[in-house]
DNA sequence: TGGTCGACTCTCCGTCTTTG
DNA sequence: CAAAGACGGAGAGTCGACCA
């Protein structure tokens, strides 16, 4: 029963494996493979290898070569695949940068975006400014309204580029963004585009920052800035 | 130069199946 | 039945085109 069962698996995978061949091999695309130079492609890259020849045919689209091979860590393995080549499959916890992955995500509508009033926005810049100037003034700083982009969807925060040349390095590195209670939060400078990627969105969410916030970015040292947070829709010091 | 948005890339995780 | 691998879906980061 249960060998009926394994070789009626093996079988259909046999047959979808085959079927796969033929539609590769109609494409030509076992050649255009051999042709692809991907430098020690990783294991899991290998598993994308034909998706990206099907898009290299497809859309004419150049597939990108990964940037770095995989580590291997340790590697499940029965000796049924004992002898196959190595895959990925790590289980070496990694920091993450933001949330858990277990943070249930979901889409966001953006089409539920809440924009804030121009007013409010002013006010929001006007009180950080006022915020900035009792900064000392040895510690470089500069001040972020924050937009849609920067708190929903792509989750970029693009940086002054005459501030990230002054006083940011030229390489990407990791970069301290240190709040008003203290809390730490890793964030990915890429150096190139001028802004702030991975580990942004963690700290956007974990402080609720929406549209119309204005941040004030202190640069403490060299890649840690204290990030002060004027909500929009906090009073000021002036009566309401 | 900076903002917006969608496509693309890569990784993780859950589920299913096989094996011992 | 537990362990291990295969597979696919989904999430998150990155990138590029377009526009102001």
């Amino acid at each position: 029963m249960v060998v009926a069962k394994k070789s009626e698996y093996e079988a259909s995978r046999q047959k979808r494996l085959e079927e796969n061949k033929k539609r590769m091999e109609e494409l030509n695309l076992n050649k255009l493979a051999q042709s692809l130079h991907t430098p020690k492609p990783s294991p899991v890259c290998i598993k994308f290898k034909y998706i990206y020849i099907y898009i290299y045919v497809m859309k004419k689209v150049k597939p990108k070569v990964p940037k770095q091979p995989l580590d291997l860590f340790s590697v499940r393995r029965s000796s049924r695949v004992a002898d196959m080549p190595p895959r990925s499959y790590k289980e070496v916890p990694i920091e993450p940068m933001g949330k858990p992955r277990s943070f249930s995500y979901k889409r966001r509508d953006l089409l539920n975006r809440v924009y804030a009033a121009d007013e409010d926005r002013q006010y929001a810049i006007q009180r950080a400014d006022d915020l900035r100037s009792g900064l000392d003034q040895d510690s470089p700083s500069f001040i972020k309204p924050m937009l849609q982009s920067h708190v929903t969807g792509g989750f970029w925060l693009g940086l002054p580029v005459q501030f990230c040349k002054t006083h940011l390095p030229s390489h990407d590195v990791t970069v301290n963004l240190i709040d008003e209670e203290g809390g730490e939060s890793p964030t990915k400078y890429l150096a190139q585009k001028t802004g702030l990627s991975g580990g942004w969105r963690g700290f956007a969410i974990d402080h609720e920052l929406v549209d119309g916030d204005a941040l004030v970015f202190q640069l403490i040292e060299p890649t840690t800035f204290k990030v002060y947070i004027i909500r929009v829709n906090e009073p000021g010091d002036s009566d309401d």
